[in-house]
DNA sequence: TAAGATTACTTTGTGCACGATCTATATGTC
DNA sequence: GACATATAGATCGTGCACAAAGTAATCTTA
């Protein structure tokens, strides 16, 4: 075995040579980091994905939602259900538009975010680059991501 | 409002200007479009990945498997079941230490390689970026990955 | 060599992710 | 207004992902 990252059959490249094996891991690596910081507002990942959006822009439908997110109802509607059941959201139907559920902050909802700060700062912190530096492979990575989203 | 990525009050940013985010959206983007493509084989791309990992090298077990693929035997003990259970590799325990389970690839798993190489032409298509582009960023996100990790 | 610690894997429970399908509301066309 | 179509969410089933706890084999060390 002389050459790890190929086969001498059909050169097929090792999982650790393949870009989408490189986000896979790269997106669970930060979700390890995040978790103990997560841990103290009761908020998965994704949880707080969705709580930056409404810290953002409070008021928003499902849909709206789900744009940003790049996350369908299916998904959505079981976790909003736990962010309303933990007191952080409301989901109320839209009245112009029955068809929509319109997703408000809490106080409690709107408290947290006084947090969220803090966290930012946890994990640039971990990361330990620049701000161009992590700003030009954020750049990198939406392309790729809007280049399969095609 | 005069800039989307701020917010007023305490100047928090928005998902999209997150590069946790752009991670985790690019790796699901990848899985969206590994998705037709692994249909045809009856894999997922976890399972994928685990079979490029199996056609590199045969025979580890799954504490090796989950080294490489930064996962751990409570995800992989049922995916590899499921792996066996579909006939692509067999589970046996090592009989120089049974606390072992080795992991290698039946006729049927190795058979299904021939088709990994088409798969993975059809990414690079999917890309659209030259090799030394991609490699590039690549190497940014096992960077980050590797600093997370530390 | 017996007791305790470690290791490899399994099991269990929770929460995403997403395709497929369903329901309710709204809209468009005649 | 009646009916077809479209849209917004919800539901269901499957498969990760992972913490916590359990089991069995191996190693350590007194």
């Amino acid at each position: 075995m002389s050459d790890t990252s190929f086969n001498s059959d059909t050169a097929l490249p090792d999982v650790t040579g393949m870009l989408c094996f490189s986000l896979y891991s790269a997106g669970h690596a930060f979700t390890q980091l995040y978790r103990p910081l997560l841990d103290k507002l009761d908020l998965t990942y994704p949880q707080y994905l969705v709580m930056v959006t409404l810290w953002n822009r409070d008021g928003q439908n499902v849909k709206e939602l789900g744009r940003t997110l790049f996350l369908d109802s299916s998904t959505l509607t079981p976790l909003l259900k736990r962010l309303e059941t933990a007191g952080l959201i409301t989901r109320t139907r839209n009245p112009k538009d029955e068809r929509e559920v319109l997703l408000h902050l809490t106080e409690a909802g709107r408290v947290l975010k006084s947090q969220a700060a803090n966290i930012m700062r946890c994990v640039e912190d971990a990361l330990g680059l620049d701000a161009e530096t992590i700003s030009a492979i954020k750049a990198s990575v939406d392309r790729i991501r809007d280049k399969l989203r095609e």
